[in-house]
DNA sequence: TTTATAAGTAACCATCTTGGTTGTATTATA
DNA sequence: TATAATACAACCAAGATGGTTACTTATAAA
């Protein structure tokens, strides 16, 4: 399952990047404004800069900034960011297939449904989000 | 995640699919044949009891037998009945959408990939998997 | 130079889920 | 009546999840 603190994550960047390019908000701010614990949101920035989407500059006027150009920060590398390596099934976290045949089989089939499932978040972008509309194809 | 539990389910359906119509097979032989913890494959049955797809019989000379068309039991089906309703965010368990705003626009997202996902498990059946060769559409 | 305010870091924790076990009851055949 | 099978229910250990707590570091303003 997608797990809430990389909904969260999401959500924090569509935040940031519902503002003005440049501007700098603080975590408290973010926590406030789409109703997450403040805490959480400290924690996951973190991983945000990490992955180079945010910055963050300490003291008072400090906040939180935007790195990135939002139309190019999609949804699986938020998520896969957040919570690792996407799998929909134990079976797709192992990088060999096991030895049951029928298991074999399903492997293709999960595979298949998971792709297709990453298809979708890989289109949607933090930019679309903070539009409100993400484009129906 | 789609759990061990309903992926055994899949593969206990798959066994018995394998074998020609009406064939009884005792738990403990779909367990050796198919590496499945003994008492698992107990209660999983009792599962796919339930959904009609298949029944015991008690006492010596008793054993499983496939009730239902394995080219109308679908993956989506197998993993609902052990798994409860499939959902690849929390968002999508709760019925009504949530106020923030973003959460919302969210939500669209979730469901459209989760959609996606499902539609590849609804089109693969049993009899399929059992035949070993999923069609590739 | 002190103070307040902000991010950064790490450890921790309660709760829930998962995968599996154990134990007992029930049924049917030989 | 002994045995072999399913049926049923309770239980349990380990890991994941969502979140908290406490402490450190940096920086602007007073």
């Amino acid at each position: 399952m997608i797990t809430k603190k990389a909904e969260y994550a999401i959500i924090i960047l569509t935040e940031l990047a519902s503002h003005p390019k440049g501007t700098i908000i603080t975590s408290k701010e973010i926590a406030r404004n789409r109703s997450i614990p403040g805490n959480l949101v400290v924690q996951l920035i973190t991983s945000l800069n990490e992955a180079g989407w945010t910055s963050g500059s300490r003291g008072p006027t400090g906040g939180i900034k935007l790195n990135s150009d939002p139309s190019f920060i999609n949804l699986k590398q938020v998520i896969e960011k957040i919570d690792g390596p996407i799998g929909i099934t134990r079976c797709l976290f192992s990088e060999t297939p096991c030895q049951e045949k029928t298991h074999c089989s399903l492997r293709g089939v999960w595979s298949k449904a998971q792709q297709s499932m990453l298809t979708v978040l890989e289109k949607v972008t933090i930019k679309e989000l903070a539009e409100g509309a993400p484009k129906d194809d």
